[in-house]
DNA sequence: AAAAAGAACGTTAGCGCTAACGTAGAGAGG
DNA sequence: CCTCTCTACGTTAGCGCTAACGTTCTTTTT
């Protein structure tokens, strides 16, 4: 309750300005019911004073906060980075307040975490992917608060989501790989379930092999999605019998991790063995042999889907599910042509 | 003012408790002055009532809330991400929120969000480096909130500082490399102002060398402090006449983009050229040669850093200013021995 | 010129919570 | 038996702001 002795109140500004509170407050807001000189003066004297509205005051009395809290799996990963970067740009524009979080994976982590961020009257949550845990999907959905579902689609959204089609994006690998001639491919992901959307890909890549009568060899690793975990990976994978012919791995981390592992056991990549990624992470711009992988417009899609969200908190209520594109990019780790 | 309808207040689940609401307040914040019987009862009802205390209301009545505003330069850079990664544990453990910006290095931009977070009320502010706009530093001073600067070490921090001393490093590096006989020594690195830390690291090298009496030549890239423009300024500075004998990188970002076009070039390394980084990333964990940096504490500085500022949170002033030690890690990417 | 409309303010009543203080009743001590 | 103290509550008065509704006073309309 102690009032802090140095703060200057909205009070203390409409004394000095000779005018109610509610002028103040209207001045500052840039709501109308003031005259221009007046909106003038008292926002002079305001910056004079050093007069910052309390966010908390105000937020209680409208009941909702300008917060956009934010829930990624790890920011380790430059692309969730990339994706919050572009959502920024927009929501601060619109004068909104980001928080973020790392669930490191844990669907019950980001369950604890909404039920923490629901007490701030946040103006809106935003997830990644589409997987959560149904206690907090059920409260989300009765708190009323617009919900953006990142990186992933589904037919049936919390309320938007923006993100890419996983499954596709692996079975458009799949039949590309498929198509060069490999027959031994192999995916190199972490643990099942706890990367949900990797899991898809995987599947995806499964489909389209499938369809030529190939079964997908998996090789786990139980640990984060990093490049050690791609090497140890594909070391593993190489000492399978019969020995992949192409590698899948989880993301371009990874990939390169199994390139450099590949390479360390004297194989030529792409003579002996195929290596593909997914992302299209920045690092294959200074490879000597381009990563064969999968581009996400991750930018863009934080850009769109902020656009997105400022409109449904104000109020519209546009498509619920955008998928974005998705651009395979054979590089030079795979065959270039099929193999007689 | 519109209170949500479905909205559970602590008049709620006090009437349903039978008790008032300041029983509710004590019962749920663990305060003393209720009974186990009674804090129980009411501890079971809040659950099943759903009631979610609202933060903004408790943080307007108490004057100051439990968000710890964090500023980081990047997001893109893993090295903020661990050091946020390592004071998250301790920060969510004391019952703190994290609020994350991204000041892109821009001393403005950071200036302006310190504008918006206090209007939040925050429990403390930590930011990156101790390099701030004036009137930054001046506001935070008479703002009377904890401020902890990271990253970077300065005698005179504005309250509590955890950092490592880049100019100690960039010197450690300069001698280590002018032992080993290199004396045609230059620093990629971007536009200078952007990262005060960089510069420091710069100058150390510089200094170091200096007592050889070789200057330190100086490539600058106009870009983010990224692969790509490691790899871009150790193409312009091989094109340079005498070539240099070896380049000491901004960060192990640019390091690994400036290998990269060294081997692109023809050279070999460390044969033809040394190559040097900074903050032992973990990519060095699978390159088929480890590259000479110097590795930095992230994951700790983060968790050390966040013990004190809980402890400044509570009112403790412990030291001011904390260096932690920095290794430096040579590398297959610098020359073994003195070359006669 | 009277009535209606509108601009530019001010007043009131909260938003949902907590610090500080008040009070009733039980138990202890003399 | 009467204080005294302590526990376990309740009551009061805000925290700093905003929505909704008044109140003037000027301008427009008929």
């Amino acid at each position: 309750m102690g009032r802090e002795p140095g703060t200057v109140r909205i009070e203390d500004v409409a004394r000095a300005a000779g005018v109610s509170i509610m002028s103040v407050s209207r001045a500052l807001r840039g709501v109308e019911g003031v005259s221009e000189a007046t909106r003038a003066r008292i926002t002079r004297l305001a910056a004079e004073m050093g007069y910052a509205p309390s966010r908390l005051a105000g937020s209680l009395a409208r009941a909702t906060s300008n917060l956009v809290c934010i829930s990624v799996p790890t920011l380790f990963d430059a692309v969730f980075a990339e994706i919050i970067s572009g959502m920024r740009v927009t929501l601060t524009h619109a004068g909104l307040e980001t928080i973020i979080e790392t669930s490191d994976y844990s669907r019950a982590r980001e369950a604890a975490w909404i039920e923490r961020m629901i007490k701030w009257s946040p103006a809106a949550l935003v997830l990644s992917g589409v997987d959560h845990a149904p206690k907090a999907r059920a409260r989300l959905e009765s708190a009323g608060i617009p919900v953006l579902e990142i990186w992933d689609v589904t037919p049936r959204p919390i309320d938007l989501c923006v993100g890419i089609d996983h499954r596709a994006a692996g079975a458009a690998m799949g039949r590309h790989l498929a198509g060069l001639g490999y027959r031994r491919p192999a995916y190199i992901g972490i643990r099942p379930g706890r990367d949900p959307r990797a899991e898809k890909r995987a599947a995806g890549l499964a489909e389209a092999f499938a369809e030529h009568g190939v079964a997908l060899a998996q090789q786990r690793v139980d640990g984060p999605p990093s490049f050690e975990t791609g090497h140890i990976g594909a070391r593993r994978a190489l000492a399978r019998s019969p020995r992949p012919d192409v590698l899948y791995f989880l993301n371009d981390h990874l990939a390169f991790g199994g390139l450099m592992a590949c390479e360390a056991a004297g194989l030529s990549v792409p003579g002996d063995i195929g290596v593909a990624g997914f992302n299209g992470l920045n690092i294959n711009d200074v490879l000597p042999r381009r990563l064969t992988t999968s581009e996400t417009p991750r930018e863009q899609m934080g850009k769109t889907a902020a656009r997105l969200l400022v409109a449904a908190i104000r109020g519209v209520r546009p498509e619920p599910c955008l998928a974005m594109p998705v651009a395979l990019a054979p590089g030079a780790t795979t065959r270039a042509i099929l193999r007689a």
